[in-house]
DNA sequence: GATTAGGCTTCG
């Protein structure tokens, strides 16, 4: 029961109480605080007759005087004290004029009629929603109501206690009367700083009566005004007191005010938002808010779709709920906040220049999302609020204004720094509820919101892919900074596995048995170790992908080139003759001498003239004819582009395209047999003294469909609960830190592409001693014959620490 | 030590 009995000779009153409470003079007292671990201690001066409100609950009122104070003629002395509801009934016998009380969880608001009684400009309210306790001090043991209830705590409130509680329909409110409500939000404001002291937040509920109130709601602390989110949400204030005003009817919040509110979607969660103590909350209740969801489902127009970021218009008002990625302050009456939802804008962004130093929020996240994040402008009244948003955080920001940057010549703007775009401003003011709500992890919206974030991530993997690409070279190459190797490394042994994932950190790990049990699409992150690989050659895991054709071809071995280069010379397949002489043309020069011990052979090499060439060969380009591939093996060491060709027709061509159609920097580069339509030689001509002479460029030109390097391999993964096969599909050098292309050549990089291997799954060893890997993957159907069958991928997993190995 | 706001779009 929330009156309790302290004794005097139990000793002093801190003793008696919880050793977190802390009393609080009258003088100390503050509009904001909530007093949950405070206590007043008073003498009872004045004792009024309790009356009962228009809300059909008692009332009690007392005058407290500070007890232990000096005997002071300061009006903080003395403070009005309203109890509410069942309370009443427990205190109004059992509390007499010069009792000493103890009051803990009171709530504090501004006392109206402080100017008349001269009393403390506050008052106390406490009510079942304060979830109060009420200590009387008695200096002996004598029998009183209070002196038979021992200590117990009130969350054990018995049922007999219960309130009655009724609530007004709307239709039926009269001028003058305190009343409890029940009602639909159609319109609200939420919580802003109002000109004087408190905070303001005005509320508009309709019901089923086809009443209507304007509820005009203040409190010096933001958080006992109700947590609306959106229009439709229901909500049931108590104490609400109604007068008039423009000829309306209209409520403002009577003393022991208190709000509890729903989401307004039926069938949702019955828990209400309120930052009550303690509340009633019965079966009545619940069928009223339900009868109220449906109602308002049924009969009102107010429940606006949300828009996301993917849907907004130039010249519209909309609410977008969102995370904060970033904010600035611009000026002095300006804060930019970087926000995103999930969605990309299908309008050019407006991006507003800030100084990186004075952005706060984490440069990757924004870098990474930047283009699914918009820059919203928040002006004048509405910056406090946006200065004192964490980053991270989700929100509704209420009526954004959106517009197309007008270009403005007469007067240059901040948008002329940048292309112009859609611009978002949260105007100054609060009309049409313009301001911003700060949502709480555990609401519906931001579980949806969250949802939407985390597929953003995942689904567009491949674009955001590369820009995490980007982040961790840039990271790599700044990691020599003590501080950040420190931080990887910490990460590392924190993480215990060999591999990292460069996103999507925050999802929980899901067991193989799990991903398995499911039906793709889906993506996942795991932790197992990796039981097998396959091809345990690894000269076999780089394969050459047609990216237009999506073929996947095994890479020519060196003697089915050395075959194909030896029929290209071979006398028989010439329909010219090799002693014809080839006629320099404009564009390059020729040589011609017969192989060494070979007379039927001829090395035919075309040099491509231009200045850079003449001065050096690493950087020219020859097209060679008649050579063996040892010899395009050492041509390769000295010029920087070989392109093998063949004069078997009257022009030149490439030849068989399972040669390389191009070594470039001692790399070969191949063309796609289904997908390239091979041009003559001369359509070079355009390039000799232009260039560039890239492997792009020059595959255009000569009508190739250029191939890449992928690495693909097959990992047996295990955790445990089962294992599975995922395929490692790497053509960015990601997850090994090696290029595919590169490490053909290059017998240090197979090296070291064999020790990452060996310590990813160490060769003869029990799987007990594998280490750990955290890997992203993704599932997706592959057709194979009639049947539908499940593969999994590796992505946004790289090789912890490979640079180092 | 009483006032704030009392829906109703924008300077940017």
């Amino acid at each position: 029961m929330p009156l309790q009995q302290l004794r005097e000779s139990d000793g002093p009153i801190e003793a008696q109480l919880p050793s977190h409470m802390q009393r609080i003079k009258f003088e100390k007292l503050q509009l904001s605080a909530l007093c949950s671990n405070q206590y007043v201690v008073g003498t009872i001066l004045v004792k009024f007759t309790p009356h009962e409100s228009g809300t059909g609950e008692k009332i009690f009122k007392m005058v407290l005087e500070e007890s232990t104070a000096q005997q002071s003629v300061s009006n903080l002395a003395t403070i009005n004290t309203f109890i509410f509801g069942k309370l009443v009934i427990d205190c109004e016998h059992a509390l007499k004029q010069g009792d000493t009380v103890v009051l803990t969880k009171f709530q504090v608001s501004t006392s109206p009629s402080a100017s008349k009684d001269g009393r403390h400009a506050l008052q106390l309210e406490l009510s079942e929603e304060t979830g109060t306790t009420v200590y009387a001090y008695a200096k002996s043991v004598k029998e009183s109501a209070a002196s038979s209830i021992v200590h117990s705590p009130i969350i054990q409130r018995p049922k007999i206690g219960m309130q009655d509680y009724t609530y007004v329909p709307l239709n039926q409110i009269k001028d003058g009367v305190t009343v409890n409500v029940y009602g639909v939000v159609k319109f609200f404001k939420p919580p802003y700083r109002s000109k004087g002291t408190d905070f303001c937040s005005t509320v508009t509920i309709v019901d089923a009566s086809n009443g209507r109130l304007n509820c005009v709601l203040f409190n010096g602390n933001s958080d006992l005004l109700p947590k609306i989110y959106k229009v439709g949400d229901v909500v049931r204030f108590h104490r609400i007191k109604i007068q008039e005003f423009n000829k309306e009817l209209q409520a403002v919040n009577a003393a022991g005010f208190s709000a509890l509110t729903f989401d307004g979607t039926p069938g949702a969660s019955l828990k209400p938002r309120t930052s009550s103590k303690s509340y009633q909350f019965t079966t009545t209740d619940q069928l009223t808010v339900e009868e109220l969801r449906r109602w308002a489902n049924v009969n009102l127009s107010i429940h606006k779709p949300t828009v996301k970021l993917s849907e907004v218009k130039p010249a519209e008002y909309f609410d977008l709920t969102c995370q904060l990625i970033a904010k600035a302050v611009v000026d002095h009456s300006s804060v930019l906040l970087k926000v995103w939802d999930g969605t990309k804008c299908p309008h050019t962004l407006w991006q507003i220049p800030v100084d990186m130093n004075t952005l706060e929020g984490d440069p990757a996240d924004i870098h990474r999302l930047c283009k699914l994040s918009a820059d919203v402008l928040v002006y004048d009244n509405h910056v406090g609020a946006a200065n004192s948003l964490k980053v991270g955080t989700y929100v509704t920001i209420h009526n954004i204004h959106t517009k197309f940057a007008t270009l403005n010549t007469e007067k240059p703007s901040r948008s002329l720094d940048t292309a112009p775009g859609m611009e978002f401003h949260l105007h100054g003011g609060t009309s049409y509820g313009r301001g911003i709500t700060v949502l709480p992890e555990d609401c519906s919206d931001v579980q949806q919101l969250r949802q939407s974030l985390e597929s953003a991530l995942l689904a567009d993997q491949d674009s955001l892919g590369d820009l995490t690409l980007l982040e961790i070279l840039n990271t790599s190459s700044r990691s020599s900074a003590p501080e950040r190797a420190t931080a990887t490394h910490v990460e590392r042994c924190h993480q215990e596995s060999a591999t990292v994932l460069t996103a999507h950190q925050h999802i929980k790990s899901t067991s193989i048995q799990e991903v398995m049990d499911q039906t793709p699409p889906q993506k996942y992150r795991i932790r197992a170790k990796m039981v097998n690989y396959q091809p345990q050659a690894l000269h076999q895991s780089v394969k050459l992908y047609c990216p237009k054709c999506h073929s996947l071809q095994e890479i020519p071995c060196d003697d089915h080139i050395d075959n194909l280069l030896q029929d290209a010379y071979s006398p028989d397949s010439m329909a010219v003759a090799p002693d014809s002489q080839s006629p320099d043309a404009l564009w390059y020069q020729t040589a011609t001498w017969e192989a060494e011990g070979q007379r039927h052979r001829r090395i035919t090499v075309h040099f491509v003239k231009s200045d850079e060439a003449q001065r050096i060969p690493e950087r020219s380009t020859i097209l060679v004819e008649g050579v063996t591939l040892n010899e395009l093996y050492r041509l390769s060491k000295r010029f920087g582009s070989i392109i093998p060709i063949t004069s078997r027709t009257k022009c030149l061509t490439l030849n068989e395209l399972s040669i390389p159609f191009l070594i470039q920097d001692r790399k070969w580069h191949y063309g796609c047999r289904h997908c390239s339509h091979p041009q003559p030689m001369d359509a070079l001509q355009s390039l000799s003294q232009t260039g560039p002479w890239e492997s792009s460029v020059i595959a255009k030109i000569l009508g190739i469909q250029l191939l890449r390097y992928v690495f693909v391999m097959r990992f047996t993964l295990d955790d445990g609960s089962g294992s599975l096969d995922a395929l490692l599909w790497d053509e960015a050098e990601r997850f090994f830190g090696i290029s595919a292309t590169d490490v053909v050549v290059d017998d240090a990089l197979q090296e070291k592409l064999t020790r990452i291997m060996d310590t990813l799954c160490p060769p003869r060893t029990s799987k007990d001693d594998c280490p750990w890997l955290e890997c992203c993957i993704k599932s997706y159907y592959v057709n194979e014959g009639s049947e539908q069958k499940t593969h999994y991928q590796i992505f946004d997993t790289v090789v912890a620490g490979a640079e180092d190995f």
